[in-house]
DNA sequence: TTTTTTTATTTGTATATACAAATGTTATTA
DNA sequence: TAATAACATTTGTATATACAAATAAAAAAA
């Protein structure tokens, strides 16, 4: 659907008020299906997505500003988020030793499982909405919003 | 910033995720930057947004289905959002007369005044990021994400 | 006309997020 | 060395969001 019908907009509009429209509208396609795959494994993508950046430290801890910083959306409340995969066991949590101020974040066996389990769901999704696009134009694509934000 | 830079991942990663990490990260940079300029106003983008879908109305009353439907981001939550507006007097609600289970919301003179005052911050914002692009991009990045979506 | 179904909205509850202030630790400087 | 500043994380609080259940009115069916 174009992002006019989306919107029930009668006026023409703007094609830089389009785009910021369509990103905003596929980011929020984006979410609600991956939110879906999530729900049976009972985790937010947020949750997710801090499970995934402990899996590739390869088994060097992760502190908690170091996790903060690879996420996408800036959260503001790591501590929340690794507190909630504490009580799964997906994390394990304590004071690094070197430094009392830092915390040393791991990944279990049990958060490394449910990721397995998910990565042909999440490599799915993935590909889901790029099968309809070419090769050429999901390269284009990347370059185009790459660029967008360059500023 | 290309978006491996921004998440500092070392592996080289496939160009269907990152039109999914780009689209995510793009999202999360246009929403900073516009709550940035709403800050000041004491509203929150989705009230904006609600604001703006009644200004759309051109005096004619809204009921809660029309908002929600019209909304980007599925909320889930039109009445609380509308609360808050009538608190700050920039929406009306009655009853309709002749459906006593809808609801007739009204933008205000007030709410109209604050859209209008906010008007060229919001074109402002909107051109910001597709002045790194030509025409050209312009077009075609709203026509790739609208493929990209369409499935 | 009573019962049932559908429609429109609201409320409850749990969780998420944003932001500022607080805590505890380490480093710097007077 | 004591005081101050910088750093890393946590906590408090207000608000936002998601989802299900509740309410209330209107329409349809028995």
């Amino acid at each position: 659907m174009k992002i006019e019908e989306v919107l029930k907009s009668t006026v023409p509009m703007d094609n830089s008020k389009k785009i910021i429209l369509n990103i905003l509208y596929t980011q929020s396609m984006i979410t609600d299906k991956f939110n879906e795959i999530l729900k049976s494994y009972d985790i937010s993508g947020e949750q997710y997505n801090v499970l995934r950046i402990l899996r590739g430290q390869k088994g060097n801890p992760a502190n908690m500003s170091m996790i903060q910083e690879r996420m996408l959306a800036k959260t503001s409340n790591t501590t929340r988020l690794v507190d909630k995969l504490l009580l799964k066991d997906f994390v394990t949590r304590k004071v690094c030793p070197e430094n009392r101020r830092k915390i040393e974040v791991l990944i279990t066996q049990k958060g490394l499982d449910i990721l397995k389990d998910l990565d042909p769901k999440v490599i799915q999704h993935e590909q889901f909405f790029s099968n309809n696009l070419s090769s050429d134009e999901i390269i284009q694509l990347n370059y185009l919003l790459e660029k967008f934000r360059n500023q």
